[in-house]
DNA sequence: AGTATCAATGCGACCACGTATCATGTACCG
DNA sequence: CGGTACATGATACGTGGTCGCATTGATACT
């Protein structure tokens, strides 16, 4: 899932320039399991501009390649999106480890809220802040 | 629900100064009902300073007076909390416009995912983001 | 292969949101 | 009425992200 070659190739299929910079960030986040800051990567590619950093994560976000993973703080925080698709986060506050996953009644419950209140629901998100089980392990 | 009186007796009681500060910024947001940045209560506030917005907004959230409300580009709002219980957001891409709602459906369903993460669970988010009915209507 | 085109890049300035520091002011208690 | 601890304002700083613009380079066309 969401190797570099299949990542590039969903690249040129869309009609973007398969570029030494966005390969090099694609190389970067294959060999990355955390989450990690723009910053972080950014200083893990030296050669390449803060601006394409910041442009080619949001590019790779538009194509379900990484996801956003909104901190409890309020940091931000950015991910290899691993099914490519629709997901929730579990996230530990302990070690910042975050975990995927899905669930349908979760999702039928909030289409059911949206639908009581006529609303036409376009995108949501979901976040569960707490604590891993290996961290609660280590207490 | 959350009147201005009764912040202040929760302001009081729970061992906070009264201050008029404090106070000019619970009648400007008792006399705002649309979600609001810190810039905009700032500048209707000139004569408090702009670290001071901050920290008694960040403690209005504590007293769950007002709550935080992460929009879908990533831009954050406030909003006076009319339940100052927990609950989650309906947010109208087109009008800005915040509804709240409380599901005990849905929290089921996120206490049951994280059960069988096994993680522990301390707190969670949860947007919807659409339309809402009356901007529906609109087009 | 040669070239034209337009997207992508790098740079630096800039913006938004929020926090740290610290000297001064003031709410509250006795 | 005074002392003290908490709150404030000013300013500097940090982080996360965008913008404008001149230059580069991937791709399509011949």
């Amino acid at each position: 899932m969401s190797t570099t070659e299949e990542s590039t190739e969903r690249l040129e299929h869309t009609g973007y320039r398969l570029t030494a910079p966005r390969r090099a960030v694609l190389d970067a986040i294959a060999g990355s399991n955390r989450p990690f800051t723009i910053e972080e990567l950014s200083e893990r590619l030296p050669d390449i501009g803060r601006a394409t950093v910041f442009r080619t994560i949001k590019l790779l976000q538009e194509l379900d390649i990484v996801c956003r993973v909104p901190l409890e703080d309020g940091g931000i925080r950015y991910e290899r999106s691993r099914s490519g698709r629709h997901h929730h986060h579990l996230i530990c506050s302990e070690c910042g480890s975050v975990t995927e996953f899905s669930d349908p009644i979760l999702d039928e419950a909030i289409e059911q809220n949206a639908e009581t209140a006529s609303f036409e629901l376009d995108g949501h998100s979901t976040e569960l802040y707490g604590r891993c089980a290996p961290c609660q392990r280590l207490s």
